[in-house]
DNA sequence: GGCTTTCTATACCGCTTAGTACATAAGACT
DNA sequence: AGTCTTATGTACTAAGCGGTATAGAAAGCC
């Protein structure tokens, strides 16, 4: 017979699902961070065996880059979409929500993967930690570059700091994931995200 | 003779001074945090040998502890003064003063100790992380007692959440800790604190 | 059936980690 | 002197790390 769904077809067939497998180490690194989960954590939670995951993955490092990508694609989504509210003032609004609701997900673990990884650093994640700190850079350029057109557009006050608030709704944001991921409680991540929504200069 | 200046007289003195020791630690800690310091890093750069550094300090987790404590008792001193200001403007513009001008310093480490070591967390490092999250917590109760003072003084407005303001200046310190480890220049954290210090509410 | 190809499992590699035994050196006390 | 106490340097341990060699098992293709 031809294969038609699965993509490889000769040899043995794989006996797990890779984005099932990929999705339980991201939650070991999500909680870990990069060099804080060793190989026996991921190989117990994805449930498989040494070999079967370099075979799949590469090695550690391969690894941590692609369970990222799920981490930004999955959970991350919603920044891309506040990019695109309307107002500077939804945009941040929609940033704060999404993050706080993220934060108080209940059943995902606590903190951001972004933010964890890039602080911790041993000699031999420092590429991770590179990587770490460039996605967050781009982020917070286009975060930028947003402001700004808001600026052009009258929706911000003309003598209004585009870098400034730029780096503040950064803080806000790397500060609730500090707090959320040291215990913070629902109620005292929804008064930051207030308090800091009723601070916003715009519109 | 007797024993006036030193401490211990009997049996061979010790050839190294204990406090330059636990200030060279204290920097391999902060930039490295607690996992990533190996105790062949720690050595080295405290210019003792590995049976020295345990005869001294205990083991790597006491010698942290010790330098934790020079840390907040040196770096961390502004935040204790801070909290004395007369106003509550003049608390919060301390300690985003204070905070930007440790981060500025130039040859000090960038970073804050207290929340690089709170998030990395190998198995191991949990009595650490917890000690850590205790540290920051009881200082951001220290803080919110002081804005509920300056509430009642009328140096709030009527209608202020405390909880939510504390949270806010919590997050921007941290925001700014994450964003300097990160590599941001002096400007970018200069406008985080003019911005963040512009939407403070009181007078 | 054989052959090829791929996955799985056991068992291992070299290396680094935190922590320590042991012999020796150096001062103080009698 | 001699002894006691403590610090030092070398060399070591057991355990954990990331990564892999090797052999067997399971599928498709001829």
């Amino acid at each position: 017979m031809e294969c038609l769904l699965t993509k490889a077809c000769k040899g043995r067939p794989r006996e797990f699902d890779v984005d099932q497998a990929l999705a339980a180490a991201l939650r070991v690194f999500w909680i870990k961070g990069y060099e804080g989960a060793s190989l026996t954590d991921l190989t117990q939670a994805m449930g498989i065996t040494r070999p079967s995951l370099y075979a799949a993955f590469g090695n550690k490092e391969a690894l941590f880059r692609k369970a990222l990508d799920l981490y930004e694609r999955e959970k991350l989504a919603y920044v891309g979409e506040a990019l695109n509210a309307p107002t500077s003032r939804q945009v941040v609004e929609r940033l704060f929500r999404g993050a706080l609701a993220a934060q108080t997900d209940g059943c995902e673990p606590k903190g951001c993967m972004r933010i964890i990884g890039s602080l911790s650093c041993g000699p031999e994640a420092e590429s991770i930690r590179a990587d770490l700190m460039a996605r967050r850079q781009s982020s917070q350029q286009a975060l930028c570059a947003r402001l700004e057109q808001a600026k052009s557009e009258g929706d911000l006050p003309n003598d209004a700091d585009v870098n400034g608030l730029c780096a503040f709704v950064g803080a806000i944001l790397q500060g609730m994931a500090v707090q959320a991921g040291s215990g913070a409680s629902r109620q005292q991540l929804e008064a930051l995200v207030e308090t800091s929504l009723g601070m916003w200069p715009g519109r």
